[in-house]
RNA sequence: GCGGACGUGGCGGAAUGGUAGACGCUGGAGACUUAAAAUCUUCUGCCCAUUGGGCGUGCGGGUUCAAGUCCCGCCGUCCGCACCA
């Protein structure tokens, strides 16, 4: 063994005894405790940069740990491998979308095989293959038959540079969350998945995810959104009394029912489209009014505006009490009933309208009742005693809305109702590169799903990309088929479906993979939740809601006992970099950068000075990316792993610097000169054998928590330790236990290692050290001494000192008498082998 | 606007209400070397100083024998949502 550890040699020759040994293969019908760890898989771009290589290590270290601890550990790995790039790199590149992904899955598979993580690759799959989405094709037909897709005309978030339908979770301030174009409204018919049939499942599921950040339960919870309120039907004053619904409105707070001043309808409300149709004017208004973009600033500055229809509808309680009906730009369609009630005393946007527009501004909620005539300068939104408000008045707001919806009940004219503003999920998208559709539309029978005979339903290869749109809609051949039912011609839907669908569900897949259904559920269940799931916090919404929704549908339809994909959840940080900008304001890559003495910086090409910029997420348009290979190169798959625990807590960034890395290849190395040391000795070594049941505690704790930054921190503590201690059989112990801890994050060093002390096997089958809780605690303790609060001096003592003698020995000490100044404390206060405070 | 998180040395960050700054990076000094790299030793919160002392966890209050930690009020940074009736 030569006096450097070489990575070079010994990451290849481990990689390859891994794979030989088949160590990291998942056996379902192990009789052992199971244990499924999963990262988000990654889409196939190009190449692996430092996120992935962040987050796969993270999951590494801990499906390792679980393995030694003695479970049966499922780690897999696959490629979330249909969307966009694909089609543009077809359009830019001229290659196909599946070469293309399917080469750059080549790529980054090799690339990840090269850190040497733990995975089952036996496992490996791609969502763009025909023996995935296939499945997936079959999921949706079972979807279909519980009534849980439905096909709506609907307005639609139209990306008019993608060409596609998005979801209202890829809108992002307006824009599509891909393109950045500005996306517009558009009525299609579009595939829905029933989610809000699920909207209150996957709120009240949120309470039993314990072991996910309160943060993304708190995103999802307002995301689903849940109202409770009133719904009820005004009628216009020109129809006949008596049942006739005319303008349905949704309100939170029936309470301020008798503080109404106007009706405001959507733009897009049906009784609004009516009178646009006979009058221009109106017509012209609505276009204005949603000619407003969504972004951020837009809505912000946004002008409320309105327009008086002329119509009036008649107040549910009282029949002479007319309110007009406005048409109003803040008024949303897809919320609620499209229209609404104004109350500006008690609401801010309704006061802002009201004022604007001159209606009345009427007080129905005050602090007690004395206040009933105070005058309204604001929205006054809090609650209070219902006032001006005849049978409610002096009731609390919460009993003045319980009354006025038993009112409504008890009458007829309207319902208790809960409002969600989770919407269903829109999954029609009019692409090429994702999951055919499997429906067949028939003029004389509808809609109807292809025949589970006839799945997959196989995307075609010989398409083209010159023009933009789908090219599914404009294949020659590939639509026109026969209807399954009656047999005519028909034509099969060439929209395709929304690449969350696929990753919907891949991590059942991951656990059991049949050629004949999408899973086998007695196995999926052995493994099934994922322990622990880690990804980046940009899926906090979109794809873990989805994948939530999915699970539960496969349980309501009995395919699956599972209500909670995830048991545990973890959001790590981004990887980010100093950005670099030129004097002509171009971004520079840190390899074009030259530190002169003095740490100024030149452009290495020009000599020109650089302005050091903000640490950002490393991204392609800040050109502040640093390509893991590389790095992997000089390196090796040890330092660098080792690096992406080191320093940043795991749920916060982590910035890449020269000197980080340095560090951590600099650990690789001690840990190694350290195993080289001669082994045979004899002799106890208690305080360090201490320091290694402590170590053993500590980073099992640490990794148990998935704070990986405090383990790494505890091994450098002990790697300290070992180095200071004088041979004895302890420090040659101690140096086979750092070897075990080491292993999950330093894997192919401490199999190197290993196999030079001559130790049995490969680490990586090796068991996780125990410790002894009594070897965690001195014989001897540090006792701090306090003058009133204020650390004066420090004494050693025999653990274990009774309060007496630990007072007594701290009031001997020279420097607490010369602070006491020969008076008498006042009062001590003794904490037992920790502290001692004396109150002057 | 609503909701949430965070604020500790030059930097990343540690700290069950009980010795603030573990561990790492950076920097200084020294050893080894013809020299360099590597490695090792040692120092490194700020201020005054000879022993020693004072000040320190964004700011202002409070609770406590004791507060980075708990409570109240500010300030700042970051994240999420977006006229949600």
């Amino acid at each position: 063994m030569t006096d450097r550890f070489d990575p070079a040699v010994a990451d290849r020759r481990w990689q390859q005894r891994w794979e030989e040994a088949q160590s990291f293969r998942a056996d379902s019908n192990s009789p052992k405790p199971k244990s499924y760890v999963l990262e988000m898989f990654p889409y196939p771009s190009g190449r692996i940069h430092m996120g992935h290589v962040r987050n796969y290590t993270m999951g590494d270290v801990l499906a390792r740990f679980r393995r030694m601890q003695g479970f049966e550990v499922l780690h897999p790995m696959g490629w979330d491998a249909f969307g966009m790039p694909a089609e543009n790199a077809a359009m830019e590149k001229k290659v196909h979308p599946g070469a293309w992904t399917r080469e750059n899955i080549a790529t980054m598979r090799r690339q990840l095989q090269r850190i040497g993580f733990a995975l089952d690759w036996s496992r490996e799959l791609a969502t763009c293959e025909p023996d995935y989405y296939g499945h997936e094709q079959a999921l949706f037909l079972d979807l279909m038959e519980a009534g849980l897709v439905t096909r709506k005309e609907s307005e639609v978030n139209w990306d008019p540079v993608d060409m596609t339908v998005l979801a209202n979770e890829q809108v992002i301030d307006g824009r599509g969350w891909r393109s950045g174009a500005v996306v517009e409204r558009k009525k299609l018919s579009q595939w829905f998945l029933k989610i809000t049939d699920f909207a209150e499942e996957l709120l009240d599921g949120l309470g039993s995810l314990d072991n996910w950040p309160d943060k993304v339960r708190l995103m999802q919870e307002n995301w689903i959104g849940k109202s409770q309120g009133l719904q009820f039907c005004f009628r216009l004053a020109t129809s006949m009394p008596g049942g006739t619904c005319d303008i349905e409105v949704f309100t939170t707070r029936p309470d301020t029912i008798f503080g109404a001043s106007f009706v405001a309808i959507s733009p897009g409300h049906p009784i609004a489209e009516e009178l646009a149709a006979g009058r221009p004017e109106v017509a012209e208004f609505i276009a204005r009014a949603r000619a407003g973009g969504t972004s951020a600033a837009e809505i912000e500055t946004a002008e409320k505006l309105g327009f008086d229809t002329g119509l009036e509808v008649v107040h549910p309680f009282d029949d002479n009490w007319r309110l007009p009906v406005w048409i109003a730009n803040f008024v949303l369609m897809d919320y609620g009933t499209g229209a609404l009630y104004g109350v500006p005393g008690h609401d801010i946007r309704d006061y802002e309208f009201a004022r604007k527009y001159r209606l009345p501004v009427l007080r129905v909620v005050a602090d007690t009742t004395a206040g009933a005539s105070a005058p309204v300068t604001e929205a006054d939104t809090a609650p209070g005693v219902a006032v001006n408000s005849r049978f409610l008045d002096g009731m609390p707001t919460s009993d003045a809305t319980a009354e006025v919806i038993r009112r409504a009940e008890t009458a007829g004219w309207g319902t208790g109702k809960t409002q969600y503003r989770l919407r269903d999920w829109g999954v029609s998208r009019q692409r090429y590169w994702g999951t055919p559709i499997p429906v067949i539309h028939c003029d004389s029978c509808g809609p109807v799903g292809v025949p589970r005979d006839q799945l997959p339903v196989v995307l075609p290869d010989d398409v083209s990309f010159d023009i933009p749109g789908n090219p599914l809609d404009r294949h020659p051949t590939w639509s026109k088929v026969d209807c399954p039912s009656c047999g005519g011609p028909a034509r099969r839907e060439t929209d395709t479906l929304d690449t969350f669908v696929d990753s919907s569900w891949y991590f059942i897949r991951f656990a059991s993979q049949p050629g004949n259904q999408p899973f086998d559920r007695a196995e999926a269940e052995k493994w099934l939740p994922v322990g622990q799931y880690i990804g980046g916090v940009e899926h906090a919404i979109l794809h873990l809601l989805y994948a939530r929704f999915w699970t539960r549908a496969l349980e309501r339809m009995g395919k699956l006992s599972v209500k909670e994909p995830f048991e545990g959840l973890f959001t790590q940080g981004m990887v980010t970099h100093e950005t670099y900008e030129s004097a002509d304001g171009r971004w520079l890559n840190p390899d074009e950068i030259e530190i002169r003495e003095g740490g100024v910086l030149v452009e290495r090409a020009t000599g020109a000075n650089v302005r050091r910029g903000r640490v950002e997420k490393m991204s392609k348009s800040k050109k502040n990316t640093v390509d893991p290979e590389p790095i992997l190169d000089r390196y090796g798959a040890d330092a660098v792993r080792w690096f992406m625990l080191s320093d940043s807590p795991p749920e916060r960034d982590l910035e890449w610097s020269e000197g980080g890395i340095e560090g951590a290849a600099r650990f690789v190395q001690r840990v190694w000169r350290l195993a080289q040391s001669p082994t045979g000795n004899e002799g106890e070594d208690k305080a360090l054998a201490r320091k290694v049941h402590r170590t053993v505690a500590a980073v099992g704790e640490a990794i148990e928590g998935l704070q990986f930054n405090k383990s790494v921190a505890a091994l450098y503590e002990l790697t300290s330790a070992i180095e200071r201690a004088q041979p004895s059989a302890s420090r040659d112990e101690a140096i086979r236990t750092l070897l075990l801890l080491v292993a999950p994050g330093a894997p192919h060093l401490a199999e190197e290692a290993w196999a030079s002390r001559s130790e049995d096997g490969m680490i990586a089958d090796a068991g996780w050290p125990s410790f002894d809780p009594a070897m965690l605690i001195d014989d001897e303790v540090t006792i701090a001494v306090q003058v009133n609060g204020k650390l004066r001096d420090t004494l050693v003592a025999p653990r274990g000192t009774s309060r007496e003698d630990a007072e007594a020995l701290a009031l001997a000490l020279p420097k607490i008498q010369a602070q006491l100044g020969g008076n008498d404390p006042r009062k001590v206060i003794v904490v037992p082998d920790r502290l001692v405070n004396i109150v002057a």
